[in-house]
DNA sequence: TGTAAATCTGAACAAGCGCTCAGCGATGAC
DNA sequence: GTCATCGCTGAGCGCTTGTTCAGATTTACA
């Protein structure tokens, strides 16, 4: 359920339409407006109105997972994966492919089994980077004296560029992606 | 229209009830239910659901501004000035004293005249911040290559707080204002 | 004690909501 | 040529939404 060509312009319209409206503010007529069908049609790919907002919540989710791990791959010392890992993460999010924080919100929304899972993939997303940092404080190059905070607020940090980023600001994706970049290694303490 | 003792009882339970629903999750006849009231009561102290959350935005905008004066008057150099600034937005928001961001996300939702003044305030929020930053850029204490992203990273990170902060989480709001107050000074390139 | 204002209620309005269903037209298999 | 399958539509279901209104109750002051 929900692969088609078809399917996947209803994804794309209600990614939109939640990102713009809110979940509860975008109706099954305006998703369904927005992916040029009539609103019965949307029902032939998906069982319901939260079974949509999963849908998107775990593709974004699983895409940015993947990201990280290669992102975290990408270098040999710990600052260098760190560099690499929050440019990535950074540009995601700027570029709007996420949708992420649509559930990030609306997690409450979701169905306990489908709201387990998301928190699931949040709880690897997080582990990723936390492990990157504990590598960094082992090696000294990172310094820091809350290792789980200071991993709270570079991953938020990041996952908001998506609230405030405007396609027609002074600032593009790669910008924002190289600034934070040097912010994280700032606030772990890597003195350059 | 809206400051008796019964007001405040229907600001203080829309807070909540935007906080944890959002604005269209959030019903006319939940936040009466909250306030102790019929649904019509409520519109006995606030002309629209759109008036209240301006009610709420206006009110929580107006306390962040003076409270980022006071504690921009705190210190005297840009470093003592920031670490104060930081301190008391990031405390602000930890506590949910703000119901700030819900009107962050649901600006959108504002009448324009609405929209305008609350946009208007929050270019206030930011000029305090950044004058703050363009000083100790000249007394050489804080280097950044972009002043103005940098704010937006302070600001937006500890705006973000309320997000996901928990009551019953590791931290309280004082830790996290004091690890996110080290986080700013690393993030303008102070060297302690 | 009487009166005017302020505050609240129950009932109801039109409009919009998520969702269902019988049926339509095109497509491809036999 | 027939028939099943698929993606889709228009109509409409039961329900909730924001809001209004006539009237009841409470409060404040003379």
């Amino acid at each position: 359920m929900g692969d088609s060509p078809a399917a996947e312009r209803v994804l794309r319209a209600a990614v939109s339409a939640f990102a713009e409206l809110g979940f509860h503010g975008a109706s099954t007529r305006e998703i369904a407006a927005r992916a040029g069908m009539s609103p019965a049609a949307v029902y032939t790919h998906f069982r319901s109105k939260e079974d949509l907002l999963f849908g998107i919540s775990l593709d974004s989710h699983e895409q940015v997972l993947a990201a990280l791990h290669r992102a975290a791959a990408q270098g040999v010392t710990p600052p260098e994966r760190m560099s690499s890992i929050m440019y990535e993460f950074t540009l995601f999010h700027a570029r709007g492919r996420a949708g992420a924080w649509v559930a990030n919100n609306e997690i409450a929304i979701l169905t306990a089994e489908h709201a387990r899972q998301i928190k699931a993939l949040r709880r690897q997303m997080m582990e990723v980077v936390r492990s990157v940092i504990e590598a960094g404080l082992r090696t000294q190059d990172f310094h820091t004296s809350d290792p789980s905070m200071t991993c709270t607020a570079l991953m938020t940090l990041s996952m908001n560029v998506e609230r405030w980023y405007r396609e027609d600001g002074r600032w593009s994706p790669e910008d924002i992606a190289t600034h934070y970049r040097d912010l994280a290694l700032r606030m772990l303490g890597v003195t350059s």
